[in-house]
Formats: C-alpha cells, sequence, structure tokens
DNA sequence: CTTTGTGCTTCGAAATTTGCAGCACTCATT
DNA sequence: AATGAGTGCTGCAAATTTCGAAGCACAAAG
C-alpha cells in the first residue's frame, strides 16, 4: 500500500535505532529516508524522534505515534479480509502466540482442522512465554494469544480461561508410577528438571515451593520440554508439564501423574487478544475454533471458568 | 496530511456521488482523481465504486472501507490530541451533537467553563435529533452526543444518563398556572403546540397518549422552541420543554410547570460517544466536565442513573 | 588525531502526478 | 430519432514531487 509507505518507514526507523541502517533494511537511500522523516513531523505539527549522537530514538510522541500506526496498519488488514470473506474467497492470515506445550499435539491439530475447511487461510505460530506473548499482541505482531499464566490479564481482553493441573513426567517404571495421584514433596525427593523462571509452570512451582519447607534444587534447568521428556528416561528423573501437552494415554516410554491441587495450583491457560481490537474474520473465526476445542476437552482434567464471545 | 489525502478523495467520491463533482469540490481535475482512485482499487485490491451510469456509489466492500477510513483520520486527530497534550499546549477540538433543549443554556455555559480553562480548544456544536446525534457519531462527525431518548443505545458507549421531567410551558396569567403540578389531560384541554416525531419529547408525548382516550391535536407542530415559547405568549396555549432547556425562576413572561410522572415518562438525557472509540484529550476531559455538571443539577429536578469512566 | 558513524543539505535526474482534451456510453429531453 | 448533458475513462505532455549520489558538520570511539 502506497499511503501507509511513510508508516512503515518510520516503524523500520525506530526498529533500526538509525536513519542509515533503516534506509539499508528498506532498500532506499539515507537521504530519500531523511526527508520523508522532516517532512512527516512536519505535517505532524511535532518532532517523532529525539537525535542522538549515535542514531535517532522515539521520543514520547513518537511513541504514542508508532502504536497508532501498529493499530492502523493491522486495522487495514482487517478491513482487507472482511472485504476478502464478502467477495467468498474466505482467504486470511491467523498470527498466534502460544506456550510450549500447545505445540507437539493441540495447535497442530486445530490449525489442521481449521484449514480443511479454509484452505485459503494461513497461520504464524510464535513460540513464547507469557510475556513475551504479551508483547506481541501489544505490538499488533500475532493476533491472538494462547498461554499459560498471562501476567498482565488486565490489558487484554480474554476470550476464555482453562484450569489445567500441573502433571509429573516420569519414565516407565519409576518409583512414582505406582501412585494415581501424586504429592509435590515425594516428587522433590528424586531428581528433577523444571524449565526456567519465565514459563508459566515454573512460576506454580516456585509459588507452591515457598510454602514448604523442602527446597526445589532442580538438576537440569531448559526450556525445551523435548529436553525434559528425555531426560527423565536417562535418570530416575521427574519432570513437569501441562496434560494438553502430553499424550496422556499414548505413549510407550513414559507415564504421567497429576499433583494435588493443594500441593500445586492449577495453571490457567488463557485466550487473549489486543484489547478492543477487532480481529480478522479468519482470527475471530479461528479463536472461536479454540474456545470451543478448549471446552471439550475431556472432562476430568479441565474445569471451564469463564467464557465470553 | 499527505499519506491521507487518497483517503479524504476517497470520502469525498464517496459523498458527492461522482467523481468529477468531487474532484471539483476538492480542486483537482476529475481525471487525477479517477487514476488515484483507479490505483488505489488496484493496491487495495477489490474495487469499492459500482460504476453507474449516472456516477458512482460505494459497495459492500467500500462501505467496510469508508467506515475504516474515518476511524482513521479520527484516530490519528486523537494522536495528535494527545501529543499536543504532553507538549503542553492544551490544544484541540470538541466536535458535540447534541439536542435543541441543551442549546440556550446549558452548552453555551459549558464550553464557556471549559474555555476558561482551556483557551487553546475550540468547539463545533451540531443541533441534532437523536436520530441524525447517532448518525453523526457513526460517520466520526461528532466526537459526543448529548440527546434525549436515544433510539439505538445498544451501538454506543453510554458515558451517563440523567432522567429530566417534561415541563408544560405556558404564558404567565395562563389558567393552569395556579398549580405546582399538573396532569396531562389538563394540558390537551388548551390548544397546545408539539415538536415533529423525530423530537425527543414529542415521542413522550406519543407515547403517554397512546393511553388515554383523550388525543393530542396540536394547534401548531414546529422543531422550533423558539416558535413554541413565543407562541404561547400569543394565545392561551401550552407548549413542552424539558427543564435544562428553561430558565426556570428566572423568566418574567412564562411559567413552568412539571407534568406527573405517571402521565408522561420522564426523558433520559444521554451522554454517548461511538463505541470502543478512544477519545482525544480535549474531548474525554470535557465530556467529563459534562458529566460532573449534570451530575450536579439542582436536585429535584434530575436523577442520577448510572455512571462510567 | 584519525576513523567511523551519525543526521542533514544540495542539486540534477528520475519517477510520479496532474491537467487538458477527447472518447464511449447512458439517460432525459426535445 | 435526435440532441445535449451527464458520466467514467484514457493518451500525452507538462508540472510537480521524489529520489539518489556526494558531501558537510558533528560526535563518539579507537
Amino acid at each position: 500500500m502506497k499511503h501507509i509507505q511513510t508508516l512503515l518507514l518510520i516503524e523500520a526507523v525506530a526498529k533500526a535505532g538509525s536513519i542509515r541502517k533503516a534506509a539499508e533494511d528498506m532498500n532506499i537511500t539515507s537521504s530519500a529516508l531523511n526527508r520523508r522523516i522532516q517532512n512527516f513531523e512536519e505535517e505532524f505539527g511535532a518532532p517523532i524522534f529525539e537525535r542522538l549522537p549515535r542514531g535517532v530514538r522515539l521520543n514520547p510522541a513518537g511513541e504514542l505515534l508508532i502504536q497508532h500506526i501498529r493499530g492502523q496498519i493491522a486495522e487495514l488488514d482487517r478491513v482487507r479480509s472482511q472485504v476478502a470473506d464478502l467477495s467468498g474467497l474466505r482467504r486470511g492470515h491467523v498470527s498466534i502466540a502460544c506456550s510450549q506445550a500447545l505445540q507437539p499435539y493441540f495447535m497442530p491439530a486445530e490449525i489442521a482442522a481449521y484449514r480443511a475447511e479454509h484452505p485459503g487461510v494461513s497461520f504464524s505460530v510464535h513460540v513464547r512465554d507469557r510475556d513475551a506473548a504479551e508483547e506481541d499482541l501489544r505490538a499488533y505482531k500475532s493476533d491472538l494469544a494462547l498461554v499459560f499464566e498471562p501476567t498482565h490479564l488486565g490489558e487484554f481482553d480474554v476470550l476464555l480461561t482453562l484450569e489445567q493441573p500441573v502433571y509429573a513426567v516420569m519414565a516407565k517404571g519409576h518409583p512414582l508410577a505406582t501412585k494415581e495421584t501424586l504429592r509435590l514433596r515425594d516428587c522433590l525427593d528424586f531428581p528433577h528438571v523444571v524449565p526456567p523462571k519465565r514459563i508459566g509452570i515454573r512460576y506454580l512451582l516456585d509459588l507452591a515451593v515457598a510454602n514448604m519447607s523442602q527446597k526445589m534444587q532442580p538438576v537440569a534447568e531448559a526450556d525445551s520440554f523435548e529436553f525434559m521428556r528425555h531426560y527423565v528416561q536417562q535418570e530416575q528423573a521427574v519432570g513437569f508439564q501441562f496434560p494438553i501437552g502430553l499424550n496422556l494415554k499414548g505413549d510407550d516410554r513414559l507415564v504421567f501423574r497429576p499433583l494435588q491441587k493443594r500441593d500445586v495450583a492449577h495453571g490457567n491457560l488463557t485466550l487473549m487478544q489486543m484489547r478492543g481490537r477487532t480481529l480478522s474474520v479468519a482470527s475471530a473465526r479461528f479463536a472461536n475454533q479454540l474456545a470451543a476445542a478448549l471446552n471439550n476437552l475431556p472432562g476430568e482434567l479441565v474445569r471451564l471458568d469463564l467464557k465470553s464471545n
């Protein structure tokens, strides 16, 4: 789009931190870019960047503006999506940020199901921890976010919340595998591997341990659940994961046992969008499908909390 | 603003209904305008106008787009207002649509009070009946609307609602002036003058009369309250108005008596804005001032119903 | 003190936009 | 049927805007 070019350039400069770098990124000369910015500031009525010896940086007015720009670009996409939809094309693109646990089973199945009905719709999936996912929403980089234990709930529109208990993950034949449900202290008696602090499940574990005399002493801290899955088969270790990220019945090497709620609080899986934003047709429908799918998960594992839209 | 010029042109064409007319309005040639539109449709990916033998008209996609355009323009104004505000200038513009009753006393006083503190802020006041006021909000022609008995409440954000009884207006020495409060049937026994159906107060009167054996037989129907004020001094006629549009104590030619609520329902004076829209700094503050002022009107005449933001 | 990197300016060239005139068409009027 | 006024659209040359290459002044780093 032509009439938005200047806005895109401004965003590029803001990201690059320097007019010359941004000019290179956008394949134009620095002089042209420089003047476009100056002209824009003239028309806008106020400077957008503060000039530093080492480059430029957005000033407060610019921060306001860049937020507006991102919103407008996303909004234009939405309008085009609506137009495509009413011309019967059912095209579109959905960008979603989600927790790691959704990656192996849930998201692939949902996306495939959606694309079976709407082959013209494409997807971007970004695995993000809970803070990064919210940042993506704010910057209009993702349309939706589906994460455990979001940190700033109030700043977003919540489409659905769902509780999931924390499960212990261990190799078949592990001594703890004999019990139906486990206490956290039993797990901590064995070598355990946990994710880093920015991950939702670690947050819940930290909260739980804070009230115990026993302390957490992980033998490994890894942000990859794949690592954890394989590590617990090496020594008699215990890992942790939400059931939505596990193949509860079908795994022939691992066993999974829920931790009691009085020990470790359940995780809140939350589907969110930018506050007040109207999503594209494709995104809105996919969000509805996600909500329905989460709502129909096997009963004992989940409990529905809130639903809107 | 340069990067929005094409959008403004599109809006002009939509309003004019013809490219040539719009070109004249915008002081360019029709060929230039024609090609800008064609280029835009090319970039946008779909036609915006349907070509008729007599001109052009927005197609459904265009309707969607024009709504986006108006929103974008209003949004940009808001950002500029915010920027002006944080640079300490306290500039801005407030556009408000309101019922006739607000015109003589309330709005002038409120605007003057606001401008006393913020001389950099200018105002547009549009007197509109309740439907036209809502249309203004939808088309982003007004930031705020303050009207009696809005028709499609659900489509807007309601900032405040206030009840006002209907008053009978008559000349000093009128036979009915002896009573403190009046019944509607007493008024209808005299010649009466009422506003046309699109005005809120007429709507309330029609509702009231529907349940009575007595019928309304206006000697005059006029959309000007000024006319009504003067006419009731000519013969022993009765008019109707809300107290906010009357100088209750200070009028030396007219007297005003409230109608009982069981006869005529109270009018709902409602302050609204476009749903989900973030107003400019000036508009938001003025809205707050209006809400406070309405809240502090003399007690017996009004009753507060709802307040938010 | 040199080097590197920055924003900004100048000026001729390139690209885009504009205006004029005219075409093909439809509709209302004669 | 003829006419005229209205429409959207299109070549083409002129006007306007934008761009790119080079260079300047300045500040921080080496």
